[in-house]
DNA sequence: AATTATTTTTAGGTAGTCCTAACTTAAATA
DNA sequence: TATTTAAGTTAGGACTACCTAAAAATAATT
């Protein structure tokens, strides 16, 4: 195993290869690829039992695949957990080193973390961590954009990007927030929320609000 | 710049590349890779100013050589630290983890890690962790074998290998210790102290007794 | 149905790091 | 000094993960 055989493993399963199949330009675009690179890669995962290739019609995760890529999300993780926690990292500056740091920590390691950190639930942008065993609660997909105006609603995860962390952030907007749906602007514009917090009206972009999941 | 290059430069340093010219062997033995492919490496790091090659002769550091070492040196150091102060790793099995740990953390996480662990000055089998800058006091390189008999020291250092820090540990020997040196036995024989925390009588290899740095 | 566009695979190469085996240089011994 | 042994370098090759460009398969459009 190598970490960037890891990371396609990762990939695959953050794009739904547990449920559907996964086209190689989705790959290469996410790992950014090019096309016979994955064709390549997908060869040799296929060999070694963890992906299903049918040529032409795309790849799925075998359950060993999922299982490693369970395990991966789960260092990934527990190092963005420890960042914000501990490190006093922001939140849209801790994928980065998790996705590295991912690839070298022993399943020793993973559980002390799990330990020190005390047995963390969710990672700082909402998502779930699974336990030692593997096993993790199924999280919602339910994205802000699709919630009817009048809907009163919790902020539960927001998809892993630099540049939307940050732009939540500055309009104070993370995991945890309750927010009321006012109203979507039409032409693909924004989806106005008033927090509940502190009553404030914030307006979010329709692309945004396709990458914000609630509850 | 490559974790094998890194570690290349790393051993350098450690076998005192910036005093003496270490030989291909040295390396080759210290790495566990054939003598040729350090001929290779070396030719490479002389190319990107890291290292200076006089070929039969040796191979010595420059002064950007040192300092990349020093930076890795130090993210090492805090590694270990933090495995046996917060993630409760027995000594003797945080070399490992800080050996792979130390080439994915980035100068920021280096210092996140520094802040959090209390900007600790030594790791845990007593090296010296170099500060924010770089800078780091010389520590004692006289070694427990070369105490005379009757005088009364403090372990500063242990050489970072499993085996030998097991052996130590399980003898009640660690960085800290303070022992009054007994007698030396003969034909290679022990080193025998006395603990002075509770009286006990120590007999220490004469391979160990070569590995532990004393005050 | 034919044409065009997109996606995927295949083929041929590059760069990095390792290996073994052969050769060269230096050091040790007789 | 001659010979032997040890250490270091060079040569040729393997393996991995990437690339680009060409060919093949599939999907979309006219
Ligand atoms: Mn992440
Ligand atoms: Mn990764
Ligand atoms: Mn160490
Ligand atoms: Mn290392």
């Amino acid at each position: 195993m190598t970490p960037m055989k890891e990371d396609y493993i990762k990939i695959i399963f953050e794009l739904g290869g547990t449920e559907r199949k996964i086209s190689n330009k989705e790959i290469a675009l996410g790992l950014d690829v090019a096309a016979g690179s994955v064709t390549e890669m997908i060869t040799k995962l296929v060999e070694e039992k963890l992906v299903i290739h049918e040529p032409y019609a795309g790849i799925t995760l075998t359950q060993l695949g999922h299982q490693l890529a369970i395990e991966l999300v789960r260092k990934h993780r527990l190092w963005e957990t420890f960042l914000v926690d501990d490190l006093k990292y922001e939140v849209a500056d801790v994928h980065s080193e998790a996705e590295v740091l991912e690839h070298q920590t022993s399943d020793k390691l993973a559980d002390a973390l799990y330990d020190f950190l005390g047995k963390p639930k969710f990672c700082p942008h909402g998502g779930v961590i699974p336990d030692e065993n593997g096993d993790y609660p199924e999280s919602s997909n339910i994205v802000l954009a699709d919630i009817e105006d009048g809907q009163e609603i919790t902020i539960t995860r927001i998809i892993d990007n630099h540049d939307l962390l940050t732009y939540l952030h500055n309009l104070g907007v993370s995991a945890n927030t309750k927010v009321i749906v006012l109203r979507h602007e039409p032409f693909e514009g924004p989806v106005i929320v008033k927090r509940l917090a502190d009553e404030t009206e914030i307006s979010i972009s329709f692309k945004a609000a396709h990458n914000i999941f609630v509850q």
